[in-house]
DNA sequence: CCCAGAGATGAACAACCGATAGGTTATCGG
DNA sequence: CCGATAACCTATCGGTTGTTCATCTCTGGG
């Protein structure tokens, strides 16, 4: 990994690559174990030592690299639900936990780290009140959707929790186990939001059925 | 930790006091990475070759220790269902979603050992046919509540898919997002079976009301 | 041209990991 | 009571981890 040298007053240059190359290891290893600080600094073509120059110790990179994933994800759902919304409200919100589940899938090393418990200190929002832009704003999207008209009317916020659990829980599960026979991801957001969030199914930018004839049901292990 | 030496003909009775050690262990600290070989052993009052005398290497007690945690999970779920079904179809199906969740809480270490991916061989019971028996009984028991015209219509198997995602999100995210202000279980088990069931309010055990006026909702990181 | 100092290194530390070779102790049938 | 052997231990191996100390090298302002 040749790698050259940064000149005067650039030395912070190699903390973004660090952090580059720690997001890398992330995204291709499932496992955060295998990002070693030999395995960064390897990869961004330098010495152990050379890291603690901008880091006091691992933890802090990890943790740096955790928020930089949040921004990340916050930002494609985020987009994802704006570059859709011109097609309505439904098709925003659809764009948007579609989004997500591809992000996660897309990276599911990444993902994991940002929901792995046992994180020494939970992740807080700089701005000091805890509250998180992308919760508010799938808040606001099924908000949305219910002044629309095209949804059964309920908490905003009791539905955005419902249906962030789902789907965390699919993301998860579909990584995890990859063996059990999932429909695709469009036919299970739209489970989600005809169910969950109450969205009519005629209401949906496929029109999707629900419940339909998916054949092939059954296999893998757990849950009750 | 004093042992008495198993007499002779008895020395596979470590092999059980090994899993149960790995257990607690797991149970305890919330991380895979803590239950050491030398942990383990140490629990169980022996040194670590005496490990090696039942099981090939780590992973195959891992392994065993998980196999047991779908089996007690399995069981945890599927008892507390049939314990309520004399109160009927929807309250079988959500005492055993309670359970399940309640599983969960007590036992995170172990839950998050269950559905970790990167493990190695995905679960799948030794019958042969991939097929399991937590889900289909979650299956069944939507059917049941289906059947007894408590519920909307659907495919139970993709709606068992979406509950089972739902409540395995709930069941990490709520220790894994400690700080959120999380509605009590029960409501949020209700909530999931009025919206992803599509059972009426009114057949709930409590008769609770969805949507209702859960005061101090917004906070803590990132669904979109 | 030179040298202060920023940028990065070589080598090693202690701690821990999973695993093993070979020896020791207690048991129990005969 | 003896000796075969099941049950278990002592000691250690090779490897990896995060981290640090002392040192080197190159750069650029004066």
């Amino acid at each position: 990994m040749a790698r050259v040298r940064s000149s005067r007053g650039e030395g912070a240059r190699l903390r973004d690559e660090l952090l580059d190359a720690a997001e890398q290891l992330l995204a291709e290893h499932g496992d955060e174990r295998d990002v070693t600080i030999r395995a960064i600094v390897g990869r961004a073509g330098v010495t152990p030592p050379a890291l603690y120059l901008h880091f006091p110790d691992k933890q802090a990179l990890i943790r740096e690299v955790v928020v930089r994933g949040f921004d990340d994800l916050a930002r494609t759902t985020g987009a994802a639900a704006e570059a859709a919304g011109q097609a309505g409200a439904v098709a925003a919100l659809r764009a948007g936990v579609l989004a997500y589940l591809g992000w996660a899938e897309r990276y599911p090393g990444r993902y994991r780290a940002l929901f792995d418990a046992r994180r020494e200190t939970q992740l807080l929002r700089p701005d000091g009140t805890g509250t998180s832009v992308a919760f508010d704003g799938l808040v606001a999207r099924i908000a949305a959707v219910q002044a629309a008209g095209a949804a059964r009317a309920g908490d905003p916020e009791r539905i955005a929790t419902l249906l962030w659990a789902a789907e965390h829980g699919l993301a998860t599960l579909r990584v995890a186990r990859d063996r059990f026979p999932w429909p695709p991801p469009g036919e299970l957001v739209d489970g989600l939001l005809v169910t969950i969030v109450g969205v009519a199914p005629g209401a949906l930018p496929t029109g999707a059925p629900l419940g339909g004839t998916t054949p092939g049901f059954s296999s893998s292990s757990a849950p009750g």
